[in-house]
DNA sequence: CCTTGATCTCAAGTGCACTTGAGAAATGAC
DNA sequence: GTCATTTCTCAAGTGCACTTGAGATCAAGG
């Protein structure tokens, strides 16, 4: 019961070897190391990492996800109250983005139906919805 | 009426004048030139900019909004038509969106349940589940 | 052993979306 | 006409999140 390798974590997580190396410089994961200098991940992980790629596709920068879970025990598995303080945050932003998705498509809803030809009224063009829009700022979502 | 100035435009979109030169380099922008050889945007290029705004908060890569927008008429106002096949467009998009949202809040709900102890059966490690929240991929949402 | 494949470190490169800087020319109020 | 402000071009730099490459070492089956 050594633990498990980097290949055996990419494997497990869908993440490229080379980005679990990543993200433990930026403090996500502490493997522990064997007589030969070679990673060893715990199952605890495993989890820290599927946490990092939800809070991603959420939105939130590593440094924040780091942040998060610098909250966690490093070494042993977090306690259930870790993860449901933890969830809650996530629960919250969850909530927020979708009211402002919905804010946006009923803006939308007003354009299709002006055809958006007034500039004084459009309410994508409209500042404050623009605001009400706020949300993520994201990378690639039609891949 | 000569047209708004790069300057002008930077003030009613908030964008900077760089960002506003970057996107016509990107072709969502095609200012005419006066005889100084300075830049004269017509009021749509306003509401090109708060789409490209818009689109971006959604997740969109520049490359896509481009995309949609090289389907406007570049020097005079889009149709009624036009923006309305864009928004529809959005509206597609945003509905996916709020639905995957929902799916990882639940699955959150659940997490918050279990306090995410069990790796097998937790949702937020489960391969479909992390699917199902597919989404943006976005950057800074937190600020 | 031997060899194949995984892993190691460290430096450099990539892609996106911009920003910054330098030096020159245009604009616009006085 | 003067002068601060704005704009111009073009090259280079920034931040994030990784990936790629080079050269060396470790692990494990035959």
């Amino acid at each position: 019961m050594s633990g498990l390798t980097i290949g055996e974590i990419a494997a497990r997580t869908g993440l490229a070897v080379s980005a679990i190396r990543f993200y433990e410089e930026h403090g996500i994961v502490h493997p522990v190391r064997n007589d030969g200098g070679h990673r060893r991940y715990g199952r605890h992980d495993i989890r820290r990492l599927s946490f990092v790629m939800a809070a991603q596709k959420l939105g939130f920068p590593l440094a924040d996800i780091a942040q998060h879970l610098a909250h966690l025990p490093v070494h042993k598995a977090p306690s259930k109250a870790d993860w449901t303080r933890i969830s809650k945050v996530f629960r919250h932003d969850i909530d927020a983005r979708i009211a402002a998705l919905e804010r946006l498509r009923d803006t939308l809803d007003g354009c299709i139906g002006c055809g958006c030809l007034s500039l004084q009224a459009c309410k994508l063009y409209n500042p404050d919805d623009v605001k009400a829009a706020e949300g993520p700022g994201p990378r690639n979502l039609v891949g």
